[in-house]
DNA sequence: ATAATTGCAAACACTTTGCACCTGT
DNA sequence: ACAGGTGCAAAGTGTTTGCAATTAT
């Protein structure tokens, strides 16, 4: 595999990266969790290696999301994140792919009767979930 | 009306906003634009005055949108904005309002089969408007 | 051997803040 | 008169870049 190397940094990344595929993680996410285990990462090698990883299309990367930082989302293999909305919670952050029989009904709709063609890719709505829903009426 | 002076520069930023509500603006649009028609406004100002509008709920705002630059949109008088999802064009940068009764059938769903509370205010749905999707065709 | 990756420091871009001065009411 | 608005310069934040040193293949 050409213009590629494996790095102990990159695969801790890749790790954290994957353990978090059902949210969005930023950054200063990944940086404290190197930090804390015991292996700093330079802030620029995130960066470079969220580039890249963004520019294969094996994360998606959302322009600032949280508050002002970017925020990139682990895609697992297979999922096929260009046809669904991604709903993201405000409160725990967690992600949940829209894919399923409805998001046809949704572009359809869009496209027939507003003439717009979406783009899942970098579009999220924001809520809350279940959970959270439930722990709000709680307290 | 306590606690708010009219001065120029917020009526002309105001107005450039009203004539713009049909799409998002950035600070550096205001400011140019300002600039252009011989009136130039320091940026302070301007990001304090949209703070404000924002805090007032008469313009939403997108967390670095464009870029990494905040997005503006003025909020028509009267329009339910935190009711309807918006949908914006990725080319020519143009919003539109979603509110129609479709939507009612989005926040059922998604709250019935996913259990997802929707935020309107925060979430924009990308893609290309219908005269772009055109445009794009004939090149 | 050599192409790719890394860390550092510096540069960047956008936004926010403190403060003295000015203006609308 | 005085609450509120403005501009300037400085500080803050998150991100990017150039470069020399290091590492995976």
């Amino acid at each position: 595999m050409a213009g590629h190397y494996t790095t102990a940094s990159r695969r801790r990344i890749q790790e954290f990266l994957r353990n978090n595929c059902d949210r969005t993680v930023t950054v200063a996410d990944i940086a404290f969790h190197l930090k804390e285990t015991g292996n700093e990462v330079n802030l620029t090698t995130i960066y470079r290696y969220l580039d890249k990883l963004s520019g294969e299309g094996s994360v998606i990367k959302y322009a600032a999301e949280k508050g002002s930082q970017a925020a990139y989302q682990y895609v697992e293999n297979g999922k096929k994140c260009d046809e669904h909305l991604h709903l993201q919670c405000v409160r725990c952050g967690c992600v949940i792919h829209l894919d399923c029989e409805f998001m046809g009904e949704i572009s359809k709709h869009v496209k027939q009767d507003h003439g717009f063609t979406l783009q899942c890719r970098k579009s999220v709505l924001y809520g809350t979930c279940q959970k959270c829903t439930q722990r709000q009426k709680d307290s």
